[in-house]
DNA sequence: TTCCGTGCAAACGATTTGCATTAGT
DNA sequence: ACTAATGCAAATCGTTTGCACGGAA
């Protein structure tokens, strides 16, 4: 279990991270992903430091993670001007290619998620994110496999 | 990426994890919970086994799997009798504890789906498993760290 | 008699951590 | 100066795989 801890100060590597993030905003990259956008501009910062930045990003809500088939995502912060979204949005995970696409939180109205806890014994459920499955619009074209 | 092959023999093993499935029925296990489980009765049964017998159930569509937090769960198939909800269902996890609860799909209706899937760029969104996150009630009552 | 399935151990990919060192504040 | 943050390597966790053997078909 990781533990809360101050997390303030400013670093170059820190900043890096952020920017990466800012960079690839909407691709939602995986920390390799972010890993080896900022090893353009800072080739010796370290693997584990991403991780430890991303974390301390997500504490400060900065950045915001998802878990999609065993590995972690992340995405600009709902509070920041530069997201494609900047308000609380739901995930749907193409089943073919693995792609996340974000969509505005207030499709679904809160009667329905209230309907939802009750049938799941009493559960109070998030209004987002939600996460959905399905195929995209590019896969949709692709014959299966 | 893991090869449909034939995965046709009964094995002990095979019906052992089946059976280990059944018994959890509704506890959305893990792979070591039905290895724990599996060997109270066969105790030379490998873990190896175990995940080898739950992709070809998975296969066979007599097991399904989840995926929370980084782990693989699993429960028995919608097609069987034994299962607390024989149906299509949704998936709710305790944002606290991160027990998985069950809820009949035909609560969300399909316009709504489609509804969404257009507002992702022409997304086909599945009917379920919806993938919910919040506060089951028993931690509701708990008060937070 | 085929080969699929098993058990074991080693390999794997994603993530975390211990430790000595560096650098914000 | 104080102490959080870094870089590196090793450790951990869940899961998969290579290989020789055993048991369904």
């Amino acid at each position: 279990m990781r533990l809360a801890t101050k997390r303030t100060r400013n670093t170059i590597q820190r900043k890096a991270v952020q920017e990466a993030i800012h960079s690839l905003a909407g691709q939602h990259p995986t920390a390799s992903e972010v890993y080896a956008a900022v090893r353009e501009r800072y080739p010796q910062l370290s693997l584990a430091t991403v991780y430890r930045a991303l974390h301390a990003l997500v504490e400060q809500h900065a950045v915001t993670e998802m878990r999609v088939e065993n590995v972690a995502r992340y995405d600009i912060g709902m509070g920041s001007a530069l997201s494609p979204i900047a308000c609380p949005h739901h995930h749907i995970v193409c089943r073919r290619c693995g792609r996340v696409t974000d969509v505005c939180a207030s499709a679904i109205p809160s009667p329905l998620l209230q309907a939802i806890g009750e049938a799941a014994n009493g559960f109070q459920v998030d209004a987002h994110p939600i996460q959905f499955r399905g195929v995209c619009a590019s896969c949709q074209v692709v014959p299966l496999s």
